[in-house]
DNA sequence: CAACAAGGTCACCAGGTCAC
DNA sequence: GTGACCTGGTGACCTTGTTG
């Protein structure tokens, strides 16, 4: 078979092959259709077989439903040796390797921070036999003050997210919702832009108002237990304090954003407490520092006193967030934007309705992307990644953040903290029989990205 | 010893080739891996007594499978060293040292050739306990619904895949399609990332083996008919059995891009012998500098003999992309996407399906996008942006390339060219005579790593 | 029960070590 | 610089426990 005889003749100028040499022209560009067709059979099966699962982390074959995440074998015994040892990992380049098969083992840092971007957790675990309907398992008890107040209210002209055909139609609707999303945020922000244009300054200049009004005095007080524990009050409570008026904020603006109350209550629940803390700490970058995060009262809390709180990796990350955040000079529009998309997330886990979630999500994306371009930015796709980078660096803060609470959920009794607060973050209160308070999973802090 | 000017001159007129006296650094890989070492193959079934499993590269026991291959504790050990540290050999003879045990520390470049063509890389190691069951890897040539969508010729499926929306969907199969191409490119290019890095540096310092010492002194000579005609011949013969292994594993690069085999076989010869210049000139911007082409031998051309194959403003400008190539520091991914979208060209002349290879082309772009934004590179836009530009002067190197072979397609009888070379660039080929064509170099059907 | 996932197991190999 | 040897991480299987 002369492979390169069939070619036009105005490719062809001697269509001459000379069979002898050229087995590689037969092994050409020939058949070959034997292994793509047993690899047919094999994959397909049956109508609709699902065989050829990825692994979330890796993209290698799944081998199931692991820590919340279809995820193989391999990043399956990965990520629980890395949350039953106290590993901390480092990145020995910028801390973005890409993790695929080929190269998962080249970096556990980035390995482990893919892990938990996809939303692997041990609180994620699913028990037994696969749900008919996608379900999982999450804490979604009674929620009496939280739930009173993403009530029941369907005042927003929310835009049905059903069919989009015409370009035109899609740009309007993504006006439409950005403008309704812009003014939910104007409406529940304590911040208005010129208050943060004058902060913004302040931020460096303002000193670190220390928490601890205990009287202990030494700040670098060797931190015995009760004096370490005195100090962690105070700061809880100082902290808690200054963040639970957000909570409010965000769910007011959470309820006036099309489509999300008209989602099961339960997941409304789940997006407001999984995502309130990405939402808090991105509002909180605007006025902050690298050095500290400053409240809308004009305290600060600096990483010393972050370090008290959490750990020392996850203080740094915090801080290296908002410095990012900051950075980014983000207009309130954007914020109002990313606020949203951050809320909206389709991949919390123990979501009953993804899918409305998630075409949610690419609504509020499309959205997004329109006031990045009315903005007069010049490199739209440029400033768009530069948001999708904050949000994976947001989504793993928020996943970590969940077991930066232990402190707060062992010494509950101690405490004291507004009940908003407490049941945005699972912490318990009084008159909760609650004496399986210490089986609560340990911290497995694992790492955290250190750059800038 | 010169290397371009190194063809006997019995073997102008003659089509008698002489191999032994020219280097042929893929010979080796060829000769060794099917003399020696035929029974290797069985290693995989794992059938009752394999007990003395021989080592890839110098036949020593092995020790295990280290880095895809293998291999004993000595190449192990001394893989790990040369991609460790920036290793440079060099080898003092011809390139072609045999590599066994008794004396595989004689030449360390000829070594580390060895470890490379026998499949050695960092991206084949295998972890954990060997599979009992063969393994069925998800990515590599597997992909019915990718290679189905891409075939009908719609970059946008519209079907319901299980519950994932329009957008995520298409991120998917950019994700998987980027996965296939780059498995393609690795699995058919002599050069893994380890071996660029090791060859970047030495691309400067190796010497331009002049082609003019047939005596007749003065370089400036006026080139008399004959001489010039000799000196092309030896240039064209030398270039020629470097660059036709490339050949072949271009066109098995194509063949595993999803939804290149399943165009008309006419298109594909159209895409391949328009696309092949291109894209073997982006391979050797990776390792060439600005002022020769180096060769994977080792062996490098310069802009005086470019300039006398070719004319030269075309020399001029073939050493600026490569120059260009080389200093975009391209990843292999990066290449392996870049390949194949200079591959998929929707704009050769001739093409009967133009419509499949837009679409085609459409998602490749997807995929490289996706790759580049995934390599964690801060400036996207800008990236894509300068491949862009890289494609347009590749485009109008190769429109110009097929002017270029004049000389050679009215001195064809004069000139001894590896057949598929000459059915590549449509050369002229006498009719099937040379008994001796056999003795061509055979196919290096070599170096295509396959770890079970 | 059956289906399914967490956790354990231990055959495996990358990388380091240190007499040569 | 080499390679026999060691240590620690890895992942294909396996066991144990949960849920429908
Ligand atoms: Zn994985
Ligand atoms: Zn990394
Ligand atoms: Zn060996
Ligand atoms: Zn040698």
């Amino acid at each position: 078979m002369d492979v390169w005889g069939g070619i036009p003749a105005s490719c062809v100028h001697a269509p001459t092959l000379n069979i002898e040499n050229s087995e590689f022209a037969l092994t050409f560009i020939d058949k070959e259709t034997t292994t793509s067709q047993q690899k047919q059979e094999a994959d397909s099966a049956g109508a609709g077989g699902k065989a050829a699962a990825p692994c979330k982390v890796c993209g290698d074959k799944a081998s199931g439903y692991h820590y919340g995440v279809t995820s193989c074998e391999g990043c399956k015994g990965f990520f629980r040796r890395s949350i039953q040892k106290q590993i901390e990992y480092r990145c020995l380049r910028d801390g973005k390797c890409l993790v695929i098969r080929l190269n998962r083992n080249r970096c556990q840092f980035c390995r482990f921070k893919k892990c938990l971007a996809v939303g692997m957790s041990r609180d994620s675990v699913r028990y037994g036999r696969v749900p008919k309907r996608p379900r999982e398992v999450v804490s979604s008890e009674s929620m009496p003050d939280l739930t009173k107040n993403l009530g029941v209210g369907t005042p927003t002209p929310t835009s049905s997210v059903e069919e989009m055909d015409t370009d035109s139609l899609q740009l309007e609707l993504a006006r439409d919702l950005a403008k309704v999303v812009i003014t939910a945020h104007r409406n529940n922000d304590a911040y208005s832009e010129d208050y943060v244009r004058s902060m913004h300054l302040k931020a460096i200049i303002v000193k670190t108002e220390d928490a601890d009004n205990d009287g202990n005095g030494g700040e670098e007080a060797a931190c015995s237990g009760a004096v370490r524990a005195n100090k962690l009050t105070a700061l809880w409570y100082n902290v808690a304090v200054r963040m639970t008026p957000t909570v409010q904020q965000v769910v007011e603006f959470a309820k006036r954003v099309p489509g999300f109350n008209v989602l099961p209550q339960d997941d409304q629940l789940i997006l407001i407490k999984l995502g309130f803390f990405e939402v808090w700490l991105s509002r909180m970058g605007r006025i902050s520092s690298e050095a500290t995060i400053l409240f809308d009262d004009g305290n600060s809390i600096d990483q010393t006193q972050l370090e008290l709180m959490y750990d020392i990796p996850f203080a740094k990350s915090m801080l290296a967030y908002t410095a990012r955040i900051n950075k980014m000079c983000i207009t309130e529009d954007e914020m109002a934007l990313f606020s949203a998309t951050l809320l909206l997330s389709p991949h919390r886990n123990g979501l009953s309705d993804k899918d409305k979630i998630t075409a949610l999500h690419m609504s509020l994306m499309e959205a997004f992307q329109f006031v990045v371009t009315e903005s007069g930015i010049s490199d739209v796709p440029a400033r768009m990644e530069a948001f999708a980078v904050a949000t994976r660096e947001a989504r793993v803060l928020g996943l970590q953040h969940n077991d930066q609470l232990t402190w707060c959920r062992l010494n509950w009794q101690r405490l004291v903290l507004p009940a908003l607060f407490s049941e945005i973050f699972d912490i318990p209160k009084g008159e909760e029989e609650d004496p399986e308070a210490s089986a609560l999973p340990s911290p497995p802090s694992c790492s955290v990205p250190q750059q800038g």
